[in-house]
DNA sequence: CGGAATCCTTGAGGATACTG
DNA sequence: CAGTATCCTCAAGGATTCCG
């Protein structure tokens, strides 16, 4: 879970080693249209186990690619939201989704997520 | 090794499945200008130990994004390139690219492969 | 030269239970 | 509600050797 400085051989590993997580492009994905609580992702992002998720969300905050924003009442909350760095990869998520997209289709699969990508 | 049929929840998932093993972009991307053999492949990849990238290799073929073409002479020969499926996905190679070198870029590292993206 | 076969290590990811 | 704490599994990845 540690972001570690290790030298890339190339860009497109960099760019791996920070959303290559496996629910990290999820988690980006559905804050893109606007912050999200934790039970909100946890709800769109069933399969991550909480634990999964928090690392996960960790890594992103780590990162500088997601905001944490914690409301101290009751009962708590906590806001996540695209930093300016993250908001910076999104034409990265959008490049991934489009072909994603094209390729299931040409699998005849119907995507169950990403919905919003059809503002292209 | 082996390409499942899982269910994505979201098309980012289906293209990492794809190209998101250790080397598969750095492949792709070498074979972007390029058709290679095998042992330039090894060469530019120097990290790949041999069983790997062969793994590699073997995935993106069974997935379709590259050609294998042996020419039986003495000494073997194998030439690797990018299907029309595997051009396809360049785009989305790119924007990893671009993102990652300003990413690098803003840690003041130079990357150290990737040439070609300067032609942006 | 271009791999396949074998064995091994590691850590990402999963399941479950518990806490501020 | 929003996580943390353990424990565990499994497969990606690594090292080495051997083969056509």
């Amino acid at each position: 879970m540690k972001i570690e400085q290790k030298q890339f051989n190339c860009p497109v590993e960099a760019t791996l080693s920070l959303i290559g997580g496996k629910y990290k492009p999820l988690v980006l994905w559905h804050l893109k249209s606007q912050p999200l609580h934790y039970m909100e992702l946890q709800r769109l992002i069933p399969k991550a186990t909480p634990k999964m998720l928090s690392g996960q969300l960790h890594d992103l905050e780590d990162c500088g690619m997601i905001n944490r924003e914690v409301i101290p009442e009751k009962p708590p909350k906590t806001i996540y939201s695209l930093t300016a760095f993250g908001k910076s990869i999104i034409p990265v998520l959008n490049a991934m989704c489009d072909w994603g997209t094209s390729y299931l289709d040409g699998l005849g699969i119907q995507p169950v997520c990403c919905p919003s990508q059809s503002k292209k």
